[in-house]
DNA sequence: TAATTTTATTTGTAGTACATATTAGTTGTA
DNA sequence: TACAACTAATATGTACTACAAATAAAATTA
């Protein structure tokens, strides 16, 4: 039991506290420091400390003169700080770079949940343009766009949000190899295709294959 | 264009550029409060509200006298603050919910990557467990230990992590139905059978059936 | 030498004062 | 009256100081 909260942790857990007895909705103004201070029988100092630890977390925004208001949190607010910063460990990236393998295999039914149109329109026009350039990079980038598209398609706003972040991350911690596009066994004309008149079923399997570079490219990706 | 970081905020980045300058490894002291202070040209007090910033994302640790040490940053440190405040709206929760669901159909290469005798036993001890009850509440708990020592199996630290907080999550905020044992296609028996002489195809196709009242569920669980 | 007490240092907390920005009100002019 | 410019009030942002509490290291004792 080496836990012992410090004032200003426990402070912040007060304040949720506060928060949810008081019923405060989002967009709601809290107290005025001074006033919330005395209500929690702490100093003004611990609050702010309390207060600027919710505000990355993105429960708060505060503005000089208009207070404190409540805002929905956002949990990519604080993992987006840790991503980068370039403090993460090897297991950490390494972890992070398998979960994004999982998803994309793992997302196939929320994609035939919902196929729109303009999705599939999205798709064609980046597979349009990857059959009108041979550049390296120029590729990637419509890689990266293909498959962020197909976040988009999921549905799950938070999972889009994710994976930008994992975008930015990879692209500095984990550069492709050069070969990574020849070495392809499905391409992203035949997962359309799958999109516009398969099952899940076959989206995974072929997803599975698509992304078989990055599974043999792990281990040189993160050695132990 | 509404930046103006809060010097807090400045002081936070300044002392991550800091760290990354000075190249500071995991373990290491910072200097003590007061020469940090100096050092970055701010007063203590608002160092101390960056320090503290930092420390709720886990970059570091403080004890009295010994000071401060860097840490590896914890992703979920944030997170389950923000999970367990009971603030997360419908959309945010729904979303993770997908997300777990994605996961489990999307981690089957890594389960067979990782497949060792211990965790086959602890699944066939769970299923030897569920076989001799029928008590609804024993069931759920057994359910959650079959699936989470399959997080475990896939090796990856942060996803286990991470399904840990979503247990608890999801146990206070979308409870099961009475009858979701019943309506199950395919029985964690089909899936252990799988893992010991299967693909991760196959298991892809099972545990998708098997996660199948999930899916179904959703639409009551999260209503519009 | 080992156990115990002391002391020195560093983080934790509080109070006060003032700077700064922004809203609201007030005045002044057309 | 309407509208602009100025003024005052107020809440957050920042800094300094002082002291409490914990603990690692040094000194003392058995």
């Amino acid at each position: 039991m080496q836990k012992e909260l410090t004032l200003a942790e426990q402070t912040e857990k007060k304040i949720l506290k506060y928060i949810a007895e008081k019923g405060f909705q989002l967009g709601d103004a809290l107290p005025k420091e001074n006033e919330l201070a005395e209500i929690l029988g702490v100093s003004r100092v611990i609050l702010r400390e309390a207060l600027s630890r919710l505000r990355i977390l993105g429960f708060i925004e505060t503005k000089r003169k208009r207070g404190t208001v409540l805002t929905s949190p956002n949990i990519f607010y604080g993992i987006k700080t840790i991503l980068t910063s370039g403090t993460l460990d090897r297991d950490a990236l390494k972890d992070l770079y398998e979960v994004r393998l999982m998803l994309e295999i793992g997302m196939a039914d929320f994609l035939f949940m919902h196929r729109e149109e303009r999705y599939l329109e999205a798709l064609q026009e980046v597979i349009d343009e990857e059959n009108m350039t041979v550049d390296s990079e120029t590729l990637t980038r419509l890689d990266i766009r293909f498959h962020s598209t197909l976040y988009k398609m999921s549905g799950n706003k938070s999972l889009y949000a994710f994976q930008n972040l994992l975008n930015t991350l990879f692209a500095t911690y984990a550069p492709r190899r050069k070969d990574w596009k020849v070495k392809q066994i499905i391409s992203h004309e035949s997962l359309l295709e799958i999109l516009k008149c398969g099952t899940p079923d076959a989206f995974r399997v072929a997803m599975r294959l698509h992304l078989n570079t990055r599974f043999e490219n792990m281990g040189t990706l993160f050695p132990e």
